[in-house]
DNA sequence: TCGATCAGGATCGCATACAATACCATTCCT
DNA sequence: AGGAATGGTATTGTATGCGATCCTGATCGA
């Protein structure tokens, strides 16, 4: 990389041309927050499987492309090895985390009992606007259903998302919002190539039971659903470790190894 | 063998747990880890209370007492801040976190569903030798109970950390002991001056549901142990000291060197 | 032919440099 | 005298430079 031509100082910058590449821009250039848009940047590029899993994420390049430098990404990449999504072994950079199927599994358990919790917070609490709220939401999951796959997905993961937000809980928020990255993560390596994670149905079923108020149903009910969730969309387990180093010739091989 | 440490100074032997500290000096000289130790250092010295909550985390004077450079500090205090340790604004710097009553019971409310879980998935699947170690666990406790104030504190502390480690799961310890630091903080502020947090009796019973393999009654039983915790909240002091001075031990414990 | 040794380049770890901002204690004007 | 303007200092935000480490590919010897 040459001694950079782009320097920031720039009254009249045109500057976003190159941070956003993820539509809908939220513009966030604070100061302070700049290394939060990487790591925000960053993470959705992994949920939405724009970079696989495995893949090599340089500072360099991943600096280049976002207009920042490696400083901000360095401090993008910690955040998100911490988070589980990025892979940090020492003096050989970052790479797109590939989880083993062990770690898969206490993922899962985790979000369960995590969401279980949601759902007994909620459970008679939920005020007629959250409901229909929620009910609408599941309606455009069910208008996605055998329509749009990925949408369908990202619908279904966003119900939770949703909910949990409903607790006004932020350490829970903050908690489930990371075990649902990681469970896509792991969905994008392990899972049936286009089930949807969710059935819209139990949703709906859940949605009820929180009204109703009967917590315990309501726990169960999120607890059945989301180990349905594990035994729908994940294969069953083929090879024990290193899964990683077998596949991650193969991950390169569509089209970003270093030679 | 063991290091009969006749002629090593050992003013404060505290750090026994496990792989955690390998003997003296944990020598934090490897590339990558002097970030970690960094961040180590400050979270044993914030839960200590050598830092109290509030007090101003200047990132030079830090870097000067631990050896090292603003870099490494502020990616400490990075992650520290995403833990709920260290509050960060912008352009304002870092203080130790000060975590209002309402964050404190989102705080307990995550923990009672995580600590729940981890009873859960012990029940029942305790090995002989685990249960000893947590007997003998109590049993320091026990002794330390009217003797020690702060050492009874950590034990008690630890002993839900033993637990969580039992489980195998590691992204479940990760946040056990967020929370659980999180909890030691918060009591440090709203806590009763030198009441041991966790009554030693109830931790004995739990081992005794957890053998017995009653699901359900391990999983109360921590729950109302945990609520027995929160019930001993009140109001206290706040002080004003050096960091610098304050910082001295902890560069030592964890291998960095001042200047 | 094949394995080992060793450049050359790429990338990382960390410190430091420099600009931007906030903080504080004056000074100045009314 | 009191409040606003102002300059100096302390501290943060970000970029960049330099040495260290690793990876790749080539050369050499058996």
């Amino acid at each position: 990389m040459r001694p950079s031509s782009r320097n920031v100082r720039n009254p009249k910058p045109t500057a976003k041309s190159r941070a956003d590449e993820a539509g809908a821009a939220p513009q966030a250039s604070q100061p302070g927050q700049r290394a939060l848009s990487v790591y925000r940047a960053l993470r959705k590029a992994i949920i939405e499987q724009a970079l696989s899993p495995g893949m090599k994420l340089p500072e360099d390049a991943i600096g280049d492309r976002l207009g920042v430098s490696r400083t901000l990404v360095r401090e993008a990449l910690g955040r998100l090895s911490i988070e589980g999504l990025v892979e940090l072994k020492p003096n050989r950079g970052a790479s797109v985390a590939y989880p083993t199927l062990e770690e898969a599994r206490d993922v899962f358990d985790v979000r369960r009992g995590l969401e279980r919790l949601v759902a007994e917070m909620l459970a008679g609490r939920l005020t007629r606007a959250q409901a229909d709220q929620l009910e609408r939401h599941v309606r455009m999951e069910e208008a996605a259903l055998g329509r749009d796959g990925p949408e369908s997905i990202r619908l279904a993961g966003e119900f939770h998302i949703k909910l949990v937000e409903m607790t006004g809980n932020a350490l829970l928020v903050r908690y489930v919002e990371e075990v649902s990255s990681r469970c896509s993560l792991i969905l994008a390596i392990y899972g049936r190539p286009h089930s949807s994670e969710c059935a819209v149905s139990e949703h709906r079923q859940l949605i009820d039971a929180l009204l109703k108020g009967d917590s315990r149903q309501a726990a169960d009910l999120m607890d059945h659903h989301l180990q349905a969730v594990v035994s729908r969309a994940l294969i069953a387990p083929r090879v024990d470790r290193d899964i990683r180093d077998l596949l991650g010739p193969y991950a390169a091989s569509e089209g970003l190894s270093p030679t």
